[in-house]
Formats: structure tokens, C-alpha cells, sequence
DNA sequence: GCCTACATGTAAATAGTTACATGATTGA
DNA sequence: TCAATCATGTAACTATTTACATGTAGGC
């Protein structure tokens, strides 16, 4: 489960506004909090970098200009203005991907930096969606399946009801103490 | 999170050996059973079913020789020989892929099919993939992580927590009483 | 006879991994 | 000075999506 670009320039801008920092700590960083949705490896994160920097959105010229290819010691980035207005703007829109496999962990990754309304949308676009799903595991399964498809699909079912009731927790958090999140107490 | 090519072909030629299908109902079955880890699209599906044929692993010859490309009715695909002693080959063949990501629900689909020895192999081996993600996930977090950065690592701590539980269940199922599985009880 | 859902297929465009090559830094 | 780890980068390979084109069967 690769992220795809448009994600990953989004989780690049979002650490970059919390921290400047390189390729190989900002891959360190994602991977430790989006590791168990996603993995970035490498040669999709210098070139999203690459991509990035010519865009204008961010920029290694903390002293000087930028520096030339060649050399190979740490480059650490940095939002530029344009690159700030970009992230903001993102974080604003929230559609329908917003709450995709593919966005929400990056999203809610970055909900420190994202407005109270848009965190709420966010969550309960997420919740539908994820009902969607419970509704079409329960409704596609053939009634002649094998006793471990069964099995798997009742499993499959377990983790989505967690995951809505996670967001039933967020979601009523969000609304009484705007900003406040769960307690942490040990759900097992 | 698409279905790579190798696992797709292993769900197809699991799915044939238990019923003959053409690639429309095929899809439906193996995004009902799966679809929670993995989407299979037509784009997918068809030349995997193509390239299946050609390989001399399936075929839709029911009546006389296969038909040419030009007809568009349903064309209902069988298991041949050389398809069954692959897939037999494949299930028997427990290695590290097994119980990755992308393997381990088309292998637990298709367990059914598989012996019991093999069946242990692969929830055993998913099981230690999963404590491995628990330790990096336990780990790997920046002391300094915002709070809803911490709440995502928490969430996904949990998730993978539950699948150890699940997989415990069923290797102790498995040990116990050969082929016995889950009484389905809801774990609510 | 027409509409809808069923059913198959292809091609262009793109994305992403893997494997490799290389350089910098640190501590023993 | 050596090894290990940190760090950046590229290119070939391959898969996969998307959008499209098209045909078929059944109900009305």
C-alpha cells in the first residue's frame, strides 16, 4: 500500500510546516506515523521533493541559493510562502478524497494544523464511508462461502465497527471541547 | 491498495478450483471476499484471466476449442490440469510472502483448499509480522509528536493489536481440533 | 424495440518499486 | 583509516488505473 503522489506532497508540506527537515528524517517521521497505512520508500520521496522544490512550494536555500546536484550532504527543506498558502488551501478543501484510504491518514496526521470545521468534516466523511463498507461486507457476501472466506469477511467486519466507533469517540470529542481528543484509556 | 499480479492469479485459481466462473462474477466474489484489503478492477482482472489462459493454467473451452477474441458473451473459465497442480503447488509453498500484506487474504480465502501444516505456517508467520509492526509502531514514535499524530499511532497499535488476538484464536483453533475454527461468537 | 444491467476487452498514461551508484559523517 | 550508518539520487522495469469502446441478455 504505496501513498500516492498527491498525498505525499501533502504529508511533505504538512511536517515541513511543523519542522524543516531532509528527505531521509521527513521519510522517518512518515513512516513511523502513517506506517501502518502507508510506506514511502525513496525514490518516490526525492523525487516528490524534486517536484516540490521546482514548484516553488519548497526550498533547500536556508544560506544562498539553492545548491547545484551534485553535492550529496544533507539538503533540508523548508515551506516557502507559496508553499504555506498551498498547504493551507489544501488542508481547507475537504472532498470526498479527504477521507479515502489513500488521504486519511495523512489528513488526521495533520489535524494539529487544520481548522476545528474541517477536522469534524473530515471525521465524518470518514464515518459514512467506512459504513458504506460495513453495509457492503454484510450485503456481498455469497450465502454458499467456504468457512474461511466467512471467517475473514466477519473479521474484515470487526475492524471496520472499530474503526467507526474510534471515530464516534473523535467525533463527539470534537464537538463538545472543540479541539479536545480522546482520553487514551485502553479500549481492550 | 490494489491486488498484485501474483496474488490476483493465486485468488483466480483458487476461486476456479471450487467453481468454474467467468470474469465478471469472479470480481464480484473475490471484491466480496477480499474487499476490505484489496479492490480488483476489470483492467486487472481481464488480462490476468488472458494471460492465465495462455499460460495453459485455465481455460474456456467447455465446448470445442476456445473461442477467438471476437465474442463478447460470458466465457466461463475452468481450472486445466496444469492449473490445478500449480495452485496446489502454490498453497503447499509457505515462504515469507505468504503472510505479507497482499498475500495473506487471498491465502486465508483460499485456506479451504490448503492443508492444515500450511495453514498453521501462515497464521503463524502473520502473527510475527504483526508483532513486528506492534514493536515498530511501539518504537518508532518521535517523543516530541503532536497530539493527534499520537492518536493515530495509538489507533493503529490497537488494530494490529486485535489482529494478534484474532490470529491466536485461530492458531489455537487450528492446534486443537484439526481444521475446527472459530465458534463465530461476536467478539463485541 | 428499447432500456438497463451484464459482460468483455484495450490502450494510453502514469505511477511506483527495486536495484543500484554514490557521497558524507561519525566513532572506534 | 576503516566500517557502519546516514543521506541523496536515478533509471529501468513493471504494474495498474482510467477511460473508453463494444457487445449481449432479459424485462417491459
Amino acid at each position: 500500500m504505496p501513498l500516492r503522489q498527491q498525498s505525499l506532497d501533502l504529508a511533505i508540506l504538512g511536517r515541513l510546516l511543523q519542522a524543516p527537515s531532509h528527505g531521509y528524517e521527513l521519510r522517518q517521521h512518515v513512516n513511523a506515523v502513517l506506517g501502518y497505512f502507508h510506506v514511502v520508500s525513496f525514490g518516490s520521496l526525492y523525487p516528490a521533493l524534486k517536484r516540490l522544490s521546482r514548484a516553488g512550494l519548497i526550498c533547500d536555500c536556508e544560506n544562498g541559493p539553492p545548491r547545484l546536484m551534485a553535492s550529496r550532504s544533507r539538503r533540508v527543506y523548508h515551506l516557502t510562502p507559496a508553499g504555506q498558502d498551498r498547504l493551507a488551501n489544501e488542508l481547507a478543501s475537504v472532498d470526498s478524497d479527504a477521507w479515502a484510504d489513500d488521504d486519511f491518514g495523512v489528513r488526521f496526521s495533520l489535524f494539529g494544523l487544520t481548522a476545528p470545521a474541517s477536522r469534524l468534516d473530515v471525521l465524518v466523511g470518514r464515518r459514512a464511508y467506512a459504513r458504506e463498507r460495513l453495509a457492503r461486507l454484510d450485503s456481498g457476501m455469497a450465502p454458499n462461502a467456504d468457512r474461511y472466506a466467512t471467517e475473514l469477511v466477519r473479521f474484515a467486519r470487526q475492524m471496520v465497527a472499530s474503526e467507526i466507533d474510534w471515530l464516534d469517540q473523535l467525533i463527539a470529542a470534537e464537538q463538545t471541547a472543540d479541539g479536545e481528543v480522546l482520553t487514551g484509556g485502553n479500549p481492550t
